[in-house]
Parts: C-alpha cells; sequence; structure tokens
DNA sequence: GCAACTGATTGCAAAATGCAATCGGATAGG
DNA sequence: CCTATCCGATTGCATTTTGCAATCAGTTGC
C-alpha cells in the first residue's frame, strides 16, 4: 500500500501520492469542507465516493503520513481524521489546481468561487489558511488576530452569497 | 474518453483530468524534456510507460486540448506532438507539485534540482518558462532577449552539473 | 429493547493497467 | 533493390484496481 517509486522524480512522487481519483478529493473536503469523520466525507462529497474506496483512501494517507486518526471522546466509536503538516502543505497545490481548472474546465460559479477568491488572496492567504489548519488539526497556537473572519469563513460566505444570489435570478 | 464531470468544482475536475498515473508524467516530459514524438517519450521516460498506455494518454490529451498533433515534414511517418496554450499553464501545477514532493517525498538529488530551481526561481522564472513554450509549441515570438539562457538549458545544466559531482564523488 | 448511526468489510462484476508480441508503412545503408 | 531498422501505433491476454450493493458488529439515544 505504500508507493511504488518508479523513480526519483519529484512530480512522479509526488503522482504515486495522489495520482488517482479520490485522494486529493478526501484531502479537499477536510480541508475546505472541515470533515473530520468517516460518515461526513462519505456523505458529503459532491462526487460520491463509495466506502470501501473512502476506507481504503484513508488508510492509504494515513500510511502515507497524510493524515491521523484518533478516538472522539465524545463516541467511542468515533473516529476523527486529523490532517498531518504534509497535508496542510498541500493548500498551495490545492489553490493552483483550483485556478488552472477554473480557467480551462467546464466549472460551475458557485463550486469555483472558492477557488478564485484562493487565487486573487494569493500566498499571503494561503499562509493564513495553513496556519488555521495547523490551529485546527495540530493543535499549533493561532497566529490571526482574533475577531478576523477565519480564510475557511470566507470562503463560504463567498460560496452562500452566489447560491443566494442565483437562487434570486430563479425566483426574480 | 472525455471526463466525466462528477461535480463542477474546479479541484474535481482537474483531477478528472490529470488524476492518473500517467497523464502528468508524458506532460511533465514535454514540458521539461522537451520531448516530442511517441519514441522519445516512450523510450526517454525514467518510469517505463507502456506504449499501450502512452498511445492511448497521447489521443486522451488531445481530445482533452492539452496537445495536438503535425506531421513531421522530415519524416512521413512522425508525429510531432505540441502542447497547446491549456497544457503551458500547467507549469505553475508542476512546480509547486515538484516543490511539495522535494520536500515530502524521497526524491533524488539529481531528479529534484530542477524542481529547486523552478521553485527558487517563483512565478518569474515560469512565465519565462512559459513564454519559451509558447514560442517552442505554438510558434509565438520569444519575449526573451537573445543570448540570454532558456530555463530549460539552465534547468539542464544544473541536473548535469549535480551528476558531474556525484560521479566525482564516486570515483574519487 | 430497538431503531438509528458509527467506522468499516465482503463479494462480485466491470474497467483499467501492464506486458509482450505484432502491425503496415517509411527510411537508411549497402 | 534488399534488408535491417525505425515509425506510431494496435492486439491479445493476464493481473490489478475500481465501484457498487449489501452487510457487519459495536454504540448511542430514546
Amino acid at each position: 500500500m505504500s508507493i511504488d517509486r518508479r523513480s526519483g522524480c519529484p512530480i512522479n512522487l509526488s503522482l504515486e501520492v495522489f495520482g488517482d481519483r479520490w485522494s486529493l478529493i478526501i484531502l479537499r473536503d477536510m480541508i475546505f469542507g472541515g470533515r473530520r469523520h468517516f460518515r461526513e466525507l462519505l456523505n458529503g462529497s459532491l462526487e460520491g465516493i463509495a466506502s470501501n474506496i473512502l476506507a481504503d483512501r484513508l488508510k492509504r494517507l494515513m500510511e502515507l503520513g497524510l493524515l491521523t486518526k484518533a478516538d472522539d471522546p465524545s463516541h467511542k466509536q468515533k473516529a476523527i481524521y486529523s490532517l498531518t503538516e504534509m497535508a496542510i502543505t498541500l493548500v498551495p497545490i490545492m489553490a493552483q489546481l483550483g485556478a488552472w481548472g477554473r480557467v480551462w474546465l467546464p466549472v460551475t460559479e458557485e463550486l469555483s468561487i472558492r477557488a478564485e477568491l484562493l487565487e486573487k488572496g494569493g500566498p499571503p492567504l494561503w499562509e493564513q489558511f495553513m496556519d488555521e489548519l495547523r490551529h485546527e488539526h495540530l493543535g499549533a497556537p493561532s497566529k490571526t488576530a482574533p475577531g478576523t473572519p477565519t480564510v475557511r469563513q470566507q470562503l463560504r460566505a463567498a460560496y452562500e452569497e452566489v447560491v443566494a444570489r442565483k437562487a434570486e435570478a430563479v425566483t426574480a
């Protein structure tokens, strides 16, 4: 279940980590959607991942060092998945991927607004977002001044604004 | 052979384009290795792609608009594959992917020196590289001042320097 | 006690992958 | 010419991966 190491090329090795159709989707939902539980990932996924694939990928991502698993104190069967630093530093890749897809592929407006915001914010915004993720997932001290909205809140607000505007356009 | 469109999310759509183990490898060899012919891609690949997979992916990448094919005037059977603007704008993604892999994965020094150079050069270097690719593949006018080494030459020189140094370390 | 929910696992069919052999046409050397 | 080599693929076939549906045993709330 570890990587093949077809070559020592960094692009190849990166591809061996998430060169499949689901690994990055799961990480996307954890990073941007804030999902931490198996069911959240299973039911919340727009793309409809199957439970066995999800289980397999979570296991694989743990073995590769991108995720850790811990018991949820509120429920003896619940597991909480956390991003590691290795996964948190994927934010710039996600941002570039989103920016590229937004230009060249048939994205929907409400789903691409977040990519747009992340692109406009550039590396400083990515850094802030990564700090928030470190706080959330690794227990690191938060560097952002209290009172300022989190990046995820900003992304969510932008998304909901588009959805509301589109709904209004329909009913108007 | 087109993409599924499981959702309109830009990250998902990008993943449907090159969320497999070979598409990005082929594009990497074309972008960084300057390969344009079937055989070059087949034999030059470090990872050892099979000919049927290569043929399949080239066809797919053409259908998706990332590559074009033209006859080679020097040989009636040879085909020259060219990158489109869509593929050329993958350079920042490749750079980020390489930078991430270099940090977190067991890369070899000689193969990661290019990623390091590309990371250090940042967006300005990426832009210069994309301009060179546009010149090479799309016939666009070259913007770089004559006499300055091309980015690919710089990458190649850095690679060969590492190889030479390592060879010396062995024989010394 | 029982229905709903937790993170998974199993069986199975379909699709993708990887390998080896091969194709018909084009070219280069003698 | 003739033959060896190279050209971009294609085919057949065994293996692996994928995706779906059903199911699991333990936990919780009522």
